[in-house]
Order: structure tokens, then C-alpha cells, then sequence
DNA sequence: TATCTTTGCTAACGAACGTTAGGTTTTAGA
DNA sequence: TCTAAAACCTAACGTTCGTTAGCAAAGATA
């Protein structure tokens, strides 16, 4: 799961992400991750330069990942309805194998600094113009519906970005499964064809 | 839009709301709250018991309009495309009509203290039963597709909740028209038929 | 074994938190 | 006009916050 570590910086990392999930970032203190470790907080410090440090940590990477899982299926020749197919079901196993993270990167984004939070909308709009490049392609070979493109993509991240809110791993079904039926609903519709 | 108040209370609300929002529950003081409101921290406590009693007002309030909008379609003898089409719309109008309210509700509902939290997710599952039947029924009658039950109506109500994340008043459609969309673009999925 | 770096500790800093006590002003009804 | 209630104030309470200073222990390198 999430609970491989090799050091303490990493260590902080994970345990701040359950905490940070659970409690929220604001809600969650330094003592609290400290305790939760089993150090004391001022330690913290030896490995971080503060709280916000490790909120950017998460943010980041998790943005790094799903640029990683998304790029490759962009730039490949399949047809867009194959190409949004194989995005949604990447989009949805990076939150799905990533739960402590994609919860604080959805939820507490908001909290990071002026600075970071410029960055990370730049990178949201970036990821977001993936997407949508792929419904104008398909919109232009007259595959998918010609509806208002910004609102058709923003449909398909609410429908994805919403996983993290009930996928139990274990209970559920796998990602990959989730995320094909997140494209089916997607793309054919709740209807009997 | 939400900027009119007949009393203090009321008022107290509103303007919790906003703050909510924008910064999160846990992050805005009551310091925040009396001074956007321009009272004195203390002066708020003629009027309300604790902070929490704000967030149980704003996450019962909304909850309540999910309800009444829901209610009377389920119990109505529509069919079940027309009712799920009829349920999104209200549910969607709710939330663009109540944009503040609905932030919090979904973003920091899990801050309500021990009762209120089981209240609140007793309510929850009552009300998605309400979308389960009507999904439920229309499996029955072979309109929808046979898919797990419950994935389905997770990913309906996937799709209809972010959307307090990016509708904006007045640069985007009416209420009506969006749910109508997110209607169309659920059940009849995002390919041209 | 001696030295340097990493990691952790105790103690404390100033600031901000939600809330209360107790008094004053404003408002509304008789 | 008098009175009681509602609204708001100043001041402060105990607590918690993120973070720092300064020092000790542990681990790695020579």
C-alpha cells in the first residue's frame, strides 16, 4: 500500500498524507504528524522547511504523475474515442494507487502558497488542455456529440475526479476495471444502446 | 444572489459561507468572520452558540433543499429516464443556486462533530437511495444499461457534484440548462448516436 | 579512534485560536 | 417615557499553533 518507506523524509510524507486526507491539511498540526510518527515536532524540521513544504510535496508530485500516465496516450496515433478511453482509465489508476495523495491534492490544494498555487494552476490548465484536445479531435471527425467543449471535459473530470471520494481498494474492483466504466458511462451513456 | 439577509443571524451565515469557500472552514476565524461582517469576535456569540453551529446550519439548510427538489420527482409516475434526467436538474440547480453553501457542504462537511457527522451521512445515504431506485427501476425496464448499481449512481453523482468547482453565475449557462446537459451527457453518454 | 554530518531532543518564542465574563448601548413594546 | 430584552462592546481566559535556538546522541567516513 502506502506504507513502504525507505527515510524519514519520505516517512513524513506518507504519514502526512493520511493525516492530511483524514483530518484535512489545515486541521492536521506539526505535533500531530509528529506524534503520529513518533518523534517529537521540532524534529520535523531536520527534515523539512515547513508545513507547506510537504503540502507541495504531495501537490506536485502527484501532478508530475499524472502528466506522466497522460502524456505518452496523447501523443500516440489512436482514434480519440481509443486515445479519451485510455486517458480516463490512466487518470483514474493514478488516483486509485495514490488515495492519501489525490485526496489532498483535490481537496487542500487551495492552501499552498501564493507562489505554488500560481504553478499549480498553470499545471491544471495544461492537464485539463490534454483532455480537451482529444474531445476537439473527436468532436472534428464527428465521433463525439458537438457540445460546448470546455463543459463536455469539465463533465469528464467531475466524473473522475470524484473516485477518491468512495474507492475502497480491496472492496471495490480493481482500477483498471473502475476506470474502463468510468469510460463506458462516459463515452455510450447510462442507455441501452 | 446570496448577499441579502433580513437579521443578524442570517447574515452571520452568509457571510460564513463566503469565508468558508474561499479558505476552508478550519482556516477562517471567527476574527475573519466578525471582521468581514464588522462586529467584534465576541459579538458574534449573541447570536450563535459555537462555529460548529454555523457549518451544522449551512450542511443541514442545503441538505434539506436536496430533498425537497428530489422528493416530489421520485414520488412522482414519470418514467425512469425522465425522472433521473428531472432529479439531475434539480439536484444541479440546488448547487448553482446555492454556490457557497454547496462548497462547504461538500468540502468540509466532515468538520461537523461527532453527532452531526452520523446525522449527516444518515442523510447522505438516504438521499443517494433516492437516485439508486430510480437507477434501480430503470434497470428493471431495461433502459439502463445492467452495470453495477451502486458504481452508477456514484459516477451520477460524481459528475453532478463537482460542478459547484467551476460554475460560475453569469459567464456560464443558466442552472437548467447545465443540468440538462449533464443529464444528456450522462445518459446518453458523449459519442454521436 | 577522531571528525563531521545527520537526526533527534528540550524548551520556548510570539501569534492566533475559540470562547467567556461582565458591562454598555441600542432597540422595541407598554 | 419607562422598562426589558437584544445587540454589541472591552478585556481576557486557557489552549494550540508553526517554528526556532541551542544542544545531545547516533551514524558515517577517514
Amino acid at each position: 500500500m502506502e506504507t513502504t518507506y525507505i527515510n524519514r523524509k519520505d516517512h513524513i510524507k506518507q504519514v502526512a498524507q493520511q493525516l492530511f486526507r483524514k483530518n484535512g491539511y489545515t486541521a492536521t498540526s506539526m505535533r500531530n504528524l509528529a506524534g503520529e510518527i513518533g518523534i517529537e515536532p521540532a524534529s520535523l524540521y531536520s527534515h523539512i522547511k515547513a508545513k507547506e513544504d510537504i503540502l507541495q510535496q504531495i501537490c506536485f508530485g502527484l501532478a508530475n504523475d499524472f502528466f506522466s500516465a497522460a502524456n505518452p496516450i496523447c501523443d500516440s496515433l489512436m482514434s480519440p474515442e481509443e486515445k479519451l478511453r485510455r486517458a480516463i482509465v490512466a487518470h483514474i489508476q493514478v488516483i486509485t494507487n495514490n488515495l492519501d495523495a489525490s485526496a489532498v491534492f483535490f481537496h487542500d490544494w487551495r492552501h499552498l502558497g501564493t507562489e505554488s498555487l500560481k504553478k499549480f494552476r498553470t499545471l491544471r490548465s495544461e492537464y485539463e488542455e490534454l483532455f480537451r484536445s482529444i474531445v476537439r479531435e473527436g468532436m472534428a471527425e464527428c465521433v463525439f456529440r458537438k457540445v460546448n467543449e470546455k463543459f463536455m471535459v469539465l463533465t469528464i473530470f467531475s466524473a473522475m475526479n470524484w473516485t477518491y471520494e468512495w474507492y475502497q481498494p480491496g472492496t471495490n474492483l480493481n482500477s483498471e476495471v473502475i476506470g474502463n466504466n468510468v469510460a463506458d458511462m462516459l463515452i455510450n451513456g447510462l442507455k441501452t444502446i
